[in-house]
DNA sequence: AGTTGAATCCGAAACGTTTCGGATTTATAA
DNA sequence: TTATAAATCCGAAACGTTTCGGATTCAACT
């Protein structure tokens, strides 16, 4: 049926070798080229991926390991991921474990079991303990917006403690006296930085830390719904609100809808994420922007240097700045 | 380094024949079955995918195209489907075409290189000629939400018509006068069907349908914001408004809200898709849901049938009902 | 033309499975 | 105990590549 290489060095009279370094880059005299590429068109021949990776013990497929693909994050970072090792000849299998450890080891397992050549990672489990037999196997591991202590691997985050600093910075600026923040789970690397860069900013001002300016949300529209309420009960004076992830900004908003509360007359507010839900929205909102496409070309360039150099990983930890993104949201 | 065959059959002092037999099902002797499990735990050995595929032909890889992974409705079928076929031994590779025909054929030709054993796919291309190749190759393919006519392949799609028809008859039924849509792109199969959906009711029960009550979005937040616009603008005594996907209906809320419109006591509202948002939303959002578990179960179930019985491809057309699921934001 | 070094070409062996037909063992019945 | 049928076991060959060391060809010099 499919052809082989075989049919091909037949075909063009070649040995199998000299078809095979073709194949691979290798040089052949310019005629042969022709002969080659004419007999390629006409059988319709596609390199067995199979028997090339039986021989050279690579499968070409990356696993990628989220703790949500419904969610718009995870999904545009894995989307442009997929497409740069696409276009590298990697394969990409991207599996949902839904904030689980037990599915996160399933997944892990399951990879390795299919032989990926590397994986790339938002990890729930906090530890990385179920990373250490995937580099145990020589296969090199990248970590995405979730740091991991004591892991050797290479890992890609963004500057969040900056990301909230800088939006806290922003309402101290424009005069605003009793900043709110509604946060992420406390046990999430990412929830507990931009905790950190919401104190940072309010102490390097001299602001006083009161904990009743900030609630804990989960990082879903319910929870940021939730914490906003809480936020608006405890505190007649609040001022201005940082919400520190996409889902809870959504939350946020329709909370302040239902209250009939005015953006940015009676409450300015700084959400996070999805540019075009912030540009939607009326006011649009000011947003603090993860550059997405970056943290995925970093991700791409780093897994496939490695996935090259065999044995050379060099563990580099990336941080990319984040931007604050104007809308109308904050009062002058 | 890594164990095979081989040395199983070594450390128990049986066949390749007899290991390669148990590692598929068939039967051994029961001393047997535990000298070789013992050795497999001993030596950590796994099946070597690639080598297995080479011999049988079968990668055990699926396929799976999307319009657009950053979406609720796409992600969480895919996240189910993958779930499915992984404790099926098969694992996924996710292609997001961007809703892109150029990007839709090159995934086409890179999972068919990559010899996946089959392809599910959430069309863009309207005709579905990209896949002919892929049926021509004898794989089998199952087609998601949008319907390909003269495709002969398995189809999984909810009752969009039914959909629309059942919203606007709730309006109805709760005596609402001038309904109101907001519609995806006219060239997409589910928009049609529930543009269609949407008169039929109106037709049912002898409404006039007058198009200025009819905006057309694209199934986008931005364009859902912008139709609600458009429908107030232009309908002073508009009454009620489904709306026929979840982005659009984010935007429609977002519109409602800037123009301070009260849901429902001025405008009722049924959105799609998305729960957990509309549950959010204040007062609770009536949503049209669709049955996104059942329709992963369906495409997994049919999939794997036609992959274990090569060549039977019945080209069932499954369609599954949606169902409202109540708010308060539909005026009594 | 003859020499030489580089460029190109070549086929056999190997990667880790499955499968085939036949050989061996076990269980059953006479 | 022996004959027979059923169950289990077996190794060689094959799947489609890459790779190795050596053979051949080519181009550029004497």
């Amino acid at each position: 049926m499919a052809a082989t290489i075989k049919d091909i060095a037949q075909k063009t009279g070649l040995g199998l070798a000299t078809i095979s370094s073709y194949l691979n880059g290798g040089s052949v005299r310019e005629k042969n080229r022709l002969k080659i590429e004419a007999a390629i068109a006409e059988l319709d021949f596609a390199v067995n991926e199979m028997a090339r990776g039986l021989k050279t013990n690579r499968s070409k497929n990356i696993g990628v390991i989220i703790p949500e693909l419904d969610n718009t994050f995870c999904a545009r970072i894995i989307s442009e991921v997929t497409d740069n090792l696409r276009t590298h000849g990697y394969a990409t299998m991207i599996c949902d474990c839904r904030t689980d450890e037990k599915r996160e080891a399933d997944v892990i397992e399951f990879l390795l079991q299919r032989r990926v050549d590397g994986i790339i990672i938002m990890p729930t489990e906090k530890t990385g303990k179920l990373l250490k037999q995937v580099l145990a196997a020589g296969k090199p591991v990248v970590v995405i917006d979730r740091r991991l202590e004591h892991i050797p691997c290479a890992q890609v985050l963004v500057d969040n403690q900056g990301a909230a600093y800088d939006a806290v910075l922003r309402f101290i600026q424009s005069g605003h006296k009793n900043i709110g923040m509604i946060g992420g789970p406390t046990d999430i690397y990412t929830a507990q930085e931009r905790y950190k860069g919401y104190q940072k900013a309010l102490a390097k001002y001299k602001y006083s830390f009161d904990k009743k300016y900030f609630a804990c949300g989960d990082y879903t529209i319910t929870g940021g719904a939730r914490a906003m309420k809480e936020l608006l009960q405890n505190n007649a004076d609040l001022d201005a609100v940082f919400v520190a992830n996409y889902e809870m900004t959504v939350g946020a908003m329709i909370e302040l809808n239902e209250q009939e509360i005015k953006i940015p007359e009676q409450l300015s507010l700084i959400g996070f994420d999805n540019l075009e839900f912030a540009k939607a929205s009326n006011p649009s909102l000011s947003v603090v922007i993860q550059p997405l496409k970056e943290i995925a070309e970093e991700v791409s360039r780093i897994l496939l240097s490695y996935l090259e150099h065999a044995g050379e990983q060099t563990c580099e930890t990336v941080i990319l700045p984040t931007y604050l993104k104007e809308g109308r949201s904050i009062r002058k």
